[in-house]
DNA sequence: CCGAATTCATTTGTATGCAAATAATTGTCC
DNA sequence: GGACAATTATTTGCATACAAATGAATTCGG
């Protein structure tokens, strides 16, 4: 059963079908995973939590470095960086042994929201992959993997 | 060859990894799309595109309805026809049958941008996907659609 | 036919994301 | 040791995203 190539207005054919493209396709899941992880964390946006949780995971970091873990660009996490720090969940202070940096760290209301975040974190996972079996699942993350 | 659960600062452990978690691995696989499609279309957004190559595909459409063809809100898919607004790509109409709403169609500049456009789109979407099989895009792009 | 619910478009406010420019500091190399 | 390159953080400007509120128009139910 092939499919026929889509019809456009001069009457000529082509293959492109917008809803058919990865760059689309990879938006729209976006979307529901921030619609499901909005619902799950009321106060605290997806970047937010992958820096609370990296810096859980791997301790203090200079700003730009913990960027770059969270992937995300200098002048992005500044801003994810000062409103975690507006909410006491952060602190920075300078590196004394480089005035460059400013170095990030973890208050103890930050561990305290990471170690809630965690399993909460995890079902958001689990919710946005509903669809999927188990072997799907790691099919899925395998072949994004590749792209990253 | 079976994998550590990672170790917490508090000597717990977790199987929670940020790296491993689909939301994360979405954003940076989208990032690196995002990129692509920037170097291919130098004066075009991804969304601008998508608005495109859907009034091709579909001809005129309402604002909203046209919003939700391409998966963006009321507030955003506004913002993007008001740029292609101005660049002379789409033009905007009050819709006769019903005072509400705005038909919003392509000119003729904007359908020889998007007959220009759907080869280099399809270019974006096979370089983002450069790294997989044949196979392995139609399987990828089955899993996510599952996931929409 | 009429009041209520819905739809449409707009506006405001907040939060990413990214490019580009800048200033301060540190590292490198001859 | 000193010019020069690279890194770090900041700032500005623009473009999504999305929630929430608003006003106008249409549709629906009784």
């Amino acid at each position: 059963m092939a499919t026929q190539p889509r019809q456009k207005p001069d009457g000529t054919s082509s293959d492109y079908a917008l809803d058919d493209q990865i760059g689309f396709i990879l938006r729209k899941v976006s979307q529901r995973h921030t619609t499901i992880f909005a619902a799950a964390f009321p106060d605290l946006t997806a970047p937010q939590w992958a820096t609370l949780a990296k810096l859980y995971e791997g301790g203090p970091s200079s700003q730009n470095q913990l960027g770059r873990l969270v992937a995300l660009d200098a002048a992005t996490i500044k801003g994810v960086v000062d409103r975690l720090g507006a909410r006491g969940l952060t602190v920075t202070t300078p590196d004394p042994a480089d005035a460059r940096r400013v170095v990030v760290a973890l208050t103890e209301a930050g561990r305290k929201e990471a170690e809630r975040g965690f399993p909460i974190a995890a079902a958001v996972t689990a919710e946005t992959l509903g669809a999927l079996s188990a072997e799907e699942r790691v099919q899925l993350v395998q072949l994004l993997k590749a792209l990253e």
